[in-house]
DNA sequence: TTGTACGCGTTATCAC
DNA sequence: GTGATAACGCGTACAA
């Protein structure tokens, strides 16, 4: 015999609760989505026998049945760069509190690994977050026409975005070295085909030229520490007596490798970072701009979630762009230039060598 | 009409192509599924028109059928505490070279939030990864009944296991101090429920006895910076000349306690971390214990997937224990205790001021 | 207010 | 080698 609500293994499924209450599916089905629509007496008992069944929703069979999935998708180019932990968190727990869960996936900065995670994803999310994507414009559309999608820290027309604007705290950066006295800036870069190190790479040099002068801008690569490390020759080979990195590792690795050259931070260079996903853990506290990681996850999810819903609803996404300030925090990485007296020089070494 | 393999809206279906090229659907399946089944010819004509079309399987109907989700997930407490990143990521890349996409959850130290995330989860997962679980050991064995489950850092009798053992290195990290010369030593513990550091505080206790000396051990709850700087009050009180963190978080709150007070490391004060999550990007570099956390995470997703292989094969799952050793690394916080010429009294004395 | 019946897209079990 | 066909569990018109 094939009784549906037979007492088979397996969890317990609709049916098994329906034969059980004495109702038909449909009212068990109806008890948790639509309670509003039943006689209150009836969902009291089909929920108790759910519950005392053990019953769990089989997220499949709905997925199946609704076409929606209740996932998004989270993609960063690195997960252990601490940029994104923060912002992964938030959104992490911006989905969760609407009832999401989260794919993550780390693409290791690579642009066809990221096309080939949210293909994979695509399947069983009803969106996804890109963060900090380098892809190409065209490859992000093309995701975007399959899914809803949220970039952050991307600027593409069309696609809603969450960016982190810098521009205005990098400037407030090289003011304020260029008002410790320091003339010749050195800028360390980011990767190539990042919308935030063109950014910051721009805002540099416009301020730098403002206080009449040209920045020495190095292109690095990826953000590491060892990228820092290795940019102190140059920097120092440029005559430059402040350096702005392009993230607080990058920054961190030049605080090294000035150090194991005996160049003392703040005394006879000063450094300034980015993203503050270290400042406040180092020695010295570094000079960085604070940006809002974790606001930019949770806002990113909120707005991919505001999109899937006006979507079902059949509304027409709006080219929604969001942006988000950051801002200078002076810390002890920053300092006069150098005089050329000793004096300054000597006590701020050991300043550096605590 | 009712036509299956219509030309009608949404994504292309087996049915679809099974339509376009001729064949049943079944064949179409097959051609994916077990390919050896079918004449080369025909595999050939459905896969390049399922390339054609666009084809992508609708993950939620194949789990429907099959039972099988091609995802599992994974738990930590904090995803912004610096030991979890690499871990996640190494997860994450070995979940994907088996194609399986993993969901990450937060449930920010909280077991309840745990068990609620595990829940969530449960229903479109094969398996889970749970690390460092401060869940009490019958809610995990509740949920290992219901899914397969490999726990990190929390050892749980009859549940697959991968336990970081530092308990060898924080003995060697003990005797490094007492060879220097420190005679009283402080430990600064992490959560009082997490395995990591009840292992910990056991094995410095337990070394320290060796040398023929108490340890002064302070209870710390959640590893943050913050509980590292607010502990130094207590360190100096103690008269302690070295202390032991339970991971570099704590060491570097200390270290900035330390500093703020004008205690110079390791000139007048040694410092130990664990897990090497700082060591290689503060100044001066952290000595610390270095702790295989993204090997774990691989290890911890490779075992899931074998119980899970093994599962569906029908065999009987063992009581796996994998243990990662770490060791010790010495690096620029530790040095000969002071001397007692020095002003041992004088410092204790401003820091009870303090 | 509740029950009936069908469809979602795929895989597996039979036949042929 | 390939084709029908029946599940898988749920949501939802439609009917009552």
């Amino acid at each position: 015999m094939s009784d549906t609500g037979g007492t088979g293994e397996g969890p317990p499924t609709i049916a098994k609760i329906a034969s059980v209450v004495g109702v038909s599916p449909a009212t068990v089905s109806r008890a948790f989505g639509h309670p509003e629509l039943l006689s209150p007496a009836t969902v009291e008992r089909v929920v108790s026998a759910a519950r005392e069944l053990g019953y769990t929703p089989n997220s499949a069979a709905r997925a199946l049945s609704t076409g929606r999935h209740g996932n998004i998708a989270l993609i960063v180019p690195d997960i252990a760069n601490p940029f994104f932990p923060p912002l992964i968190r938030a959104a992490q727990q911006a989905a969760d509190a609407a009832g999401f869960c989260v794919f993550l996936g780390d693409c290791g900065e690579r642009p066809a690994r990221e096309a080939t995670l949210a293909d994979k994803f695509a399947a069983q999310v009803d969106g996804l977050v890109l963060a900090s994507s380098r892809s190409p414009a065209d490859g992000i559309h093309a995701l975007a026409r399959r899914r809803p999608l949220v970039l952050v820290n991307r600027d593409v027309d069309g696609v809603p975005r969450v960016l982190i604007n810098t521009a205005g705290a990098m400037r407030d950066a090289v003011a304020h070295l260029a008002g410790l006295g320091h003339k010749k800036i050195a800028y360390v870069s980011g990767p190539a085909s990042s919308w935030s190190s063109q950014q910051r790479r721009k805002a540099v040099r416009q301020a730098a030229e403002q206080h009449g002068t040209q920045p020495l801008v190095l292109p690095a690569g990826e953000p590491t520490y060892a990228v820092g490390e290795k940019a102190v020759v140059k920097i120092l080979e440029g005559g430059c007596t402040a350096a702005v990195a392009f993230d607080d590792l990058v920054a961190q690795g030049i605080m090294a490798g000035l150090a194991s050259r005996g160049v003392a931070v703040p005394g006879q260079f000063s450094v300034v970072g980015c993203d503050d996903t270290l400042g406040a853990i180092t020695y010295p506290p570094l000079t960085t701009i604070a940006a809002p990681a974790a606001d930019a996850g949770r806002v990113a999810v909120e707005l991919l979630l505001r999109v899937l819903a006006s979507s079902s609803a059949g509304e027409r996404a709006r080219d929604d762009r969001y942006s988000l300030d950051s801002r200078l925090v002076v810390r002890a990485t920053t300092g006069p230039a150098p005089s050329s007296r000793s004096s300054r020089s000597s006590r701020a070494r050991r300043a550096g060598a605590q």
